[in-house]
RNA sequence: GGAGAGGUCGCAUAGCGGACUAGUGCAAUGGUCUUGAAAACCAUCGUGGCAGCAAUGUCACCGUGGGUUCGAAUCCCACCCUCUCCGCCA
């Protein structure tokens, strides 16, 4: 959400940023609509005044009459108060300068890292490698989930409990607090998001549990599944003020993650590139306003590190102004080199949501003088379906047996994985 | 799932239709005293909005949302959450 108080202020700006994020919010109707509101909510005030009065001296009559004149005002200005907030609520967040405006085709590779691997074979992908190796099962997982739903099995599970105890133990040490969050989440939390404003219900799964009540009325309970580890964790410390000393507070996070990828038929349809369910570890950021540029950075080069220590190629991406998500006013993008498809593709995501979030959130920090509200980032460590898809194919033999990355290797047990047929 | 008790300004508690402009204790902050500290004492001390240069004034907020009333923390309805006991379960 935006500060009205600055839509007031700055619409031009407002307006032009939100236009270039694809939004097409109305900043002029928003901004006759709260002095609409400002006025009546004056003249409500003072009739409460007046109210509370009466009251006092118990003048009945009067109370009467303040009360009938009273009662239709508040009703306006509620609707009207209404009105603004659903408004405000479907303003996404502005970019920040430096972001390119346009379309995903202005997005901007900003660095390259690691050589393209070069095989003198044609390398296979990674569903081939996965079921000779005999740890990717999507046709069974067809059979008992349908299709975008994948089985991991033998070094594919160690691979991922590798995966996750590597980055747990690098960034604890950097101060990240470990974290399993729940998956389901009330409905109202995941408003606050800001995620739901751009086909929400196109990218998550709204869960209902049923109930037969006495009277044999269906009661639900309206639950959403996670996207990501974030949806989860950022509403942790809604109306809450940490002190300057808490900040910067750091989390990293497994959590199963769960998309509807409606939309993107026959996109990705093959293996576990594109499922409905995976594993991914998060890392959330909530740092005093002013130190949000240096912890992008932080985020960004933690992520490289744990890249390099891979050994993957890489390169970052900056999204333009009409790729990012609606809370986000930055977002960099690190694609991982897919030998079988001959590019990069998209593995990772780090976000500013500014105070956008913390905002809906009602998420502060008390400073020596004054409250503000805090910045929220994030950014993913290993998302980590596809980081198996990219370590399979990219450490893949002439024979079809796959290297283990040396980092791994101590909690996989073995060097290589050797194809079961 | 059953039975009960609760949710009040950081924490703890009081208040159960009109002096609530929400009391008290603790914590916190500033000060007095002290060589320094503790103790004691004095003062300050919830959040958000609106008007105002400001002092200040005013409105809203007692889990959430409705309702009753001239007047609601207090009464009514619905919902959410927490705790205790029982049952079930990992």
């Amino acid at each position: 959400m935006l500060d009205i108080k600055f839509i007031r202020e700055n619409g031009e700006t407002v307006q032009k940023g939100i236009r270039n994020k694809g939004s097409d919010v109305d900043i002029k109707h928003i901004l006759e609509t709260d002095s609409k509101q400002k006025e009546l909510s004056l003249s409500v005030q003072k009739l409460r005044e007046e109210r509370n009065v009466a009251a006092r001296e118990k003048n009945i009559e009067k109370g009467k009459k303040i009360k009938e004149k009273l009662e239709k005002e508040e009703h306006e200005l509620r609707s009207l108060e209404d009105r603004i907030k659903e408004l405000l609520l479907k303003i996404p967040n502005l970019p920040l300068k430096d972001v390119p405006i346009g379309d995903e085709s202005r997005n901007e590779v900003i660095k390259k890292v690691g050589e393209i691997k070069k095989f003198d074979f044609e390398p296979r992908d990674h569903l081939t490698l996965g079921e000779s190796l005999d740890i990717i099962d999507v046709t069974k997982a067809a059979k008992v989930s349908g299709s975008r739903f994948g089985y991991l099995k033998n070094e594919a599970v160690l691979l991922e409990f590798g995966l996750v105890q590597f980055v747990m133990e690098k960034l604890r040490d950097e101060g990240f607090i470990p974290l399993i969050p729940p998956v389901l989440i009330k409905r109202e939390i995941t408003e606050g998001l800001g995620y739901w404003q751009q086909g929400g219900n196109e990218n998550y799964y709204f869960v209902r549990d049923y109930e037969l009540s006495e009277n044999e009325q269906v009661k639900s309970l309206d639950l959403y599944l996670a996207g990501t580890g974030e949806h989860s964790v950022v509403p942790m410390h809604k109306d809450e003020i940490f002190s300057e000393k808490d900040l910067p507070k750091r989390y990293v996070i497994f959590s199963s993650c769960f998309r509807r990828e409606a939309g993107t038929y026959g996109k990705d349809t093959r293996g576990i590139f594109r499922v409905h369910q995976f594993d991914k570890i998060e890392m959330v950021s909530f740092v005093k306003p002013e130190d949000d540029r240096k912890e992008r950075e932080k985020l960004q080069a933690l992520v490289e590190s744990m890249m390099q220590d891979l050994g993957l190629s890489y390169q970052l991406v900056r999204l333009a102004t009409g790729d990012l998500s609606f809370p986000s006013a930055e977002t960099i993008d690190v694609e991982t080199w897919i030998p079988s498809q001959k590019r990069y593709r998209e593995t990772h995501s780090i976000s500013t949501t500014t105070d956008f979030q913390a905002r809906r959130l009602n998420i502060k920090v008390q400073d020596k003088s004054e409250k503000k509200f805090v910045h929220i980032l994030n950014g993913t460590a290993f998302a980590i379906g596809r980081t198996i898809i990219a370590i399979l194919e990219n450490y893949q033999e002439k024979d079809g047996s796959v290297m283990v990355p040396k980092i791994l290797q101590k909690y996989i047990g073995k060097t290589v994985i050797k194809p079961k047929k």
